[in-house]
RNA sequence: GGCAGGUUGCCCGAGCGGCCAAUGGGAGCGGACUGUAAAUCCGUCGGCUUUGCCUUCGAAGGUUCGAAUCCUUCACCUGCCA
């Protein structure tokens, strides 16, 4: 087992840790032997995102240095929604919430382990709220909270000022904070982290567990990222960046780290990595110096798509951003290499009956099938632009119908919309 | 409960009954410059069978040759008074 004590030094060195209730008890804590720790993962969403793998891997760190996790996925508070800033959420239905449960025990699975002597143990909050009385909820844990301290969350007193709030949401806080209470009775669990959005209810926990069980317990949080124009990292102009490869491509993946920003770059290494403190100072530290090189996001880019992803599956996806962005003619490259780049990209195929005197259908139609644009308007107007362009050539008639003699090998044909947004396009032979 | 005001495209926000697919800003997208960066400048920014047509201005009706603009009802929000 490692020093399961380091685990302080090595989050503050790296920055995760924004908030704790004492900082010093924690690391005596961490000092005295393997603890259990959790945090919860709402299933608000069909997956889990890049700013969840935040939580996940610092968790994950604690594992590695000998410490428990409980994977913990909001069976429950996933019915009811954490208030936000923006509103008042829809309420998702009972199936696809309970769908979504699945999904993210199955993307724990790849963080957390499972076996050994500090072995993970999935847990779901559904376990002890789904058959709590009303009475019993109110009379065990409501009368522990006070209204007016409830009313000092930021989201709650933001929702306040704004539209309101539904008495459904502004309960959140005390099935969560209960949650703490049942893992440490069941699991002895002392530690709580979660974002900074999370200190609140995190706290919440803590301060019930005092009242109901005479119990002194942890909590940390970590900081939100954010990128240095204090915009939330991990959105891109399509959405999320989601851990689903089925949501966002392993390519797409590897595509968003490559082009995280040189002012960005070092803290997320430090946020992701898990590479040492020394690898990380060299990488840093070299980019800084030659940042057209960009060693840096590719370091990020490559250690966290073989994470996410699997080593095989980043290794394919960085070739085919290498083929797809390099200099020569695509038309050079072997038949394999371009398949195999064109295929981890977003593609169309097009029938073979589709090609009318030898021509396939117009470039604004293949722009619109491979997603590159979102309409037929924009594809022309795209191309009106000089932002289209068919194998690395401008396009200049949105109307013109590319030649079967334009495919490479006969079978793919290269768009491009902007500088990084690559398309397939491959003819299917009967 | 009474009085007054509001609800416009991804967001904020203009909008005389015809010249409004609808001013302006932001975001996004494209071009130039670059390093598949940032900043900056320029362009673009509902859809389509695209010199025109279709669907949008909280919802449903109505007036009119013609409405985002007028009237009625409903829903929600904001002030003031009880």
């Amino acid at each position: 087992m490692r020093d399961v004590s380091a685990i302080i030094d090595e989050l503050s060195w790296r920055g995760l840790i924004a908030q704790s209730t004492d900082i010093d008890a924690l690391r005596a804590a961490t000092s005295a032997g393997s603890l259990t720790l959790y945090c919860g993962f709402d299933p608000t969403a069909p997956s889990l995102h890049l700013g969840n793998l935040v939580q996940i891997l610092t968790v994950r760190r604690f594992q590695q240095h000998g410490h428990r996790p409980l994977a913990l996925v909001g069976g429950a508070t996933g019915l009811i929604g954490d208030p936000r800033m923006t509103g008042e959420r829809t309420l998702n239905p009972v199936d696809v919430v309970e769908g979504w449960v699945g999904r993210f025990r199955e993307q724990l699975d790849r963080y957390y382990d499972f076996s050994g002597p500090n072995a993970a143990i999935a847990v779901n909050n559904l376990d002890w709220t789904a058959e709590l009385s009303v009475l019993d909820f109110l009379r065990d844990v409501g009368k522990h909270f006070s209204v007016n301290r409830m009313l000092d969350r930021e989201a709650v007193a933001a929702r306040l000022a704004a539209g309101g709030i539904s008495f459904t949401e502004f309960s959140y806080q005390l099935l969560q904070g209960y949650d703490y209470v049942q893992l440490h009775r069941r699991y002895g669990c002392t530690l709580q982290t979660g974002g900074t959005d999370q200190w609140g209810n995190i706290t919440a926990g803590v301060d019930l567990i005092r009242r109901m069980d005479g119990a002194s317990v942890h909590a940390m949080t970590v900081p939100l990222l954010t990128k240095s124009d204090g915009s939330k990292y991990g959105k891109t102009e399509t959405g999320t960046v989601w851990l689903d490869p089925a949501l966002t491509s392993p390519y797409a993946f590897f595509q968003f780290l490559l082009n995280t920003d040189d002012q960005d770059v070092a803290t997320m290494l430090r946020t992701f990595s898990f590479r040492s403190r020394d690898e990380l100072e060299a990488v840093i530290a070299s980019s800084a110096e030659r940042p057209h090189e960009r060693a840096a996001q590719r370091a990020l880019a490559r250690e966290l798509t073989a994470l996410v992803h699997g080593e095989a599956e980043s290794d394919a996806v960085e070739a085919a951003g290498l083929a797809l962005f390099g200099q020569g003619d695509l038309g050079d490259l072997p038949p394999g290499t371009l398949t195999a780049a064109l295929t981890e990209a977003p593609h169309a195929v097009v029938p073979a009956a589709e090609v009318v005197d030898g021509q396939l259908p117009a470039f604004d139609d293949l722009l619109v099938r491979t997603g590159l644009v979102a309409s037929l308007s924009a594809a022309r107007r795209t191309v009106g632009e000089g932002g289209a362009y068919a194998n690395n050539a401008r396009i200049l008639d949105a109307a013109a119908r590319p030649e079967l003699s334009d495919l490479h090998h006969g079978e793919w044909l290269v768009l491009r919309r902007g500088k990084k947004a690559f398309a397939g396009v491959r003819l299917e032979r009967p």
